[in-house]
DNA sequence: CATGGGATTGACT
DNA sequence: GTCAATCCCATGC
């Protein structure tokens, strides 16, 4: 796979957020095509950037092309690719993947889903989903993209991007007027509520 | 130092 | 539809 370079991501987030649309995130064994982003940005309060520079958002400020891996809810890893200029928090966090490769691995990851292994839908259909089954841990804070272990590259088979939906972030509380979810249209993998 | 909220998921009514 | 699980860290006293 050709690993998409930093200076793909030190573009406009919106920008990215749309282009990773089609891209292939890879780890440890397992790999899916991206049907699923949000753009997050410091001049929005939904960012987490938006309380200025911190130990947590440091990476988020960082050079492009870094994975910026955070806990939510206390449970699940979220998966970002930190983009735009270094010195400006911006990141496109990952929301859905369609599987590709290793799928048993990603069914044994991801356990039991009402008392029975996991669909193929089930796999990859949620920014939480998506980190379990793929085995990506906070540990990949502050790694590259195009170094690994996480990486994220452009398809080489001729696969064509789908038409993408455009609509509000999902799980946020500020900031939901802005239409900054990108989906590839029709995908079965995307997350609920579907656009 | 204590507290509270969050870019979620899965189980249950 | 509701709700709990559970961790990081920002905020405020």
């Amino acid at each position: 796979m050709r690993t998409l370079a930093p200076d793909f991501y030190a573009r406009p987030v919106l920008d990215v957020a749309r282009e990773l649309i089609g891209c292939v995130v890879e780890h440890d064994g397992c790999s899916g095509v991206i049907v699923e982003t949000e753009a997050y940005h410091e001049s929005e309060p939904a960012c987490h950037a938006y309380a200025g520079l911190t130990p947590r958002t440091e990476v988020l400020f960082g050079p492009p092309g870094l994975a910026y891996v955070y806990r939510s809810y206390g449970i699940h890893a979220l998966l970002n690719a930190v983009c735009e200029p270094e010195g400006v928090g911006a990141a496109v966090l990952i929301r859905a993947l369609a599987p590709l490769d290793g799928i048993e691995l990603m069914r044994e990851r991801r356990g039991l889903v009402g008392g029975r292994p996991a669909r193929d839908v089930e796999l990859c259909s949620g920014p939480g989903k998506l980190t379990q089954a793929l085995g990506i841990r906070l540990d990949q804070n502050g790694a590259s993209l195009a170094r690994g272990p996480v990486r994220i590259g452009e398809r080489e088979d001729g696969w064509r991007e789908p038409p993408v939906a455009i609509g509000p972030r999902i799980g946020i509380t500020r900031a939901i007027d802005l239409r900054w979810r990108f989906c590839a249209a029709g995908d079965a993998n995307v997350s609920r509520p579907r656009i």
